[in-house]
DNA sequence: CAGTGGTCTAGACCACCTA
DNA sequence: AGGTGGTCTAGACCACTGC
């Protein structure tokens, strides 16, 4: 690809960016805000090395001009790489590129994602269903799902594999009353996401993940294997859909002698 | 303090913001920006009660024009607001106050701050150093801190109290070759930011912060008490300085039966 | 269909850093 | 002193939601 980074020429809009943003027909294709695109296309230069790790960026300015968009779309392009720790910011100075960005495993609202996660180990992520049942809430639960006594849950266990070695124990709980589909016709594989927007016609709209230690159990160290009783990591999610309604409990065992959990964190 | 929030009157710029975003002596008060302002009082209207926990806020328009500010600036503090879980915002509809709001201990970059982390569980902290050593580098701390083998470290011990409760054991090593004033002239009672400032001049950049879980070691047990070989949590910490310079190690044994590490985030 | 949040622009002034 | 990122404005159009 041939980009026009010098200055002196007017010749702008070259890059592969800026082609799709004409208003219509974008809802077909990923819907893809201008911001998002230049966005993905600094992405792009940082991997691939056309900025070097270290080296100062081009100025808001220069990039505002490269691409013909305005400084406020580059600024909300840079401030979301900066989020995730993958740039630096100086005022007085520039822009630089974090040459520890690939340290981190984990961005920062992604913390449930579990697929990022294992991802962002640089391990290839795979579901493998265990288990869909049906069974009376317990009475921690009923608390926390704003349930009544006796109503029922879904309670769907899977193993995530990193690789060939599985990582995570991973216990979704769903109130039975919620479900709007034949509960037979649940594909475990899914992404958490896409189980409650096929199956449950509801979108989350928040998650609270409590991060605990534990030690591993006897149930999690049939299928995590490694050293029986060594400590593990807990991922507590709660997730929320709009009204601050309760959607689900996820309660993840988490093995981190063999995936790490790691985030950048831009100092204030 | 009286806000006029009708929308009849005129009377806009009753509310105490905007009292000194004069330009000038910005600097002598602590640099308030007027996003940070309207970020402020909102959080204030969330916390006071004037809008309630799950209902809906005034639209980014109302709060515009009552404020006398611009939307985009309304648009800045809202993000916020938002990164930090307190409000759902919801294309179409509205911006909601997040009831579960006070559920975090932690916000999002703000991982590394103890003392942050030990107030949203609710406690008072306070911070009591044990030692302040000079000692060798060990090989790990060699690669980790790009060092020589021979060269010297900091290590400074401190214990974190919630409370009158002990519940982090924290172990920073810092290069001696950073340190510019006389070793014993640290107060290792002050946050780990201004002790690089202070006694090192440097700023930190940023950090990464690996999260383990661990079993309670003899000398962390002396610290922190309770049942004997019980897992913990253990926060790894890189900080950076400019220049992708590494800075210093955080080694924190976190006593998660007391202190909770629970974040927000809202769903993508 | 009216109102909401989401996106984008063009321009301005500022605080801060480095030279 | 010149350039950088940080902040703010006023206005515009859009996609989406709920009535």
């Amino acid at each position: 690809m041939k980009l026009i980074v010098g200055k002196g020429t007017k010749s702008k809009r070259q890059t592969t960016i800026i082609l799709q943003i004409g208003k219509p027909f974008m809802n077909l294709v990923q819907a893809k805000t201008v911001a998002n695109q230049v966005d993905e296309l600094l992405l792009e230069r940082i991997r691939d090395g056309s900025y070097l790790p270290g080296s100062r960026m081009p100025s808001e300015s220069e990039l505002s001009e490269e691409l013909g968009v305005s400084r406020a779309t580059v600024r909300t392009a840079l401030a979301k790489l900066a989020a995730n720790g993958l740039i630096l910011r100086k005022q007085g100075d520039g822009t630089y590129v974090n040459a520890r960005a690939g340290d981190a495993s984990a961005r920062f609202g992604n913390l449930w994602d579990l697929v990022e996660l294992i991802e962002g180990n640089g391990f290839t992520p795979s579901i493998q269903p265990l288990s869909i049942e049906r069974r009376p809430a317990s009475e921690k639960e009923i608390f926390a799902l704003a349930l009544e006594p006796g109503d029922e849950l879904i309670s769907l266990r899977r193993l995530f594999f990193a690789d060939q070695q599985a990582v995570i124990l991973a216990d979704n709980v769903i109130p039975f009353s919620l479900l709007r589909e034949p509960l037979e016709s649940i594909d475990g594989s899914l992404h958490i996401r896409d189980i409650f927007q096929k199956y449950f016609h509801q979108k989350i709209s928040f998650a609270i993940t409590d991060i605990r230690s534990a030690v591993l159990g006897v149930e999690a160290y049939k299928h995590l294997g490694g050293e029986a009783g060594r400590a593990i990591l807990q991922l507590q999610v709660s997730l929320f859909g709009k009204n601050n309604l309760p959607l689900a409990l996820g309660l993840n065992d988490f093995d981190d002698s063999t995936l790490r959990l790691s985030l950048v964190q831009a100092w204030s």
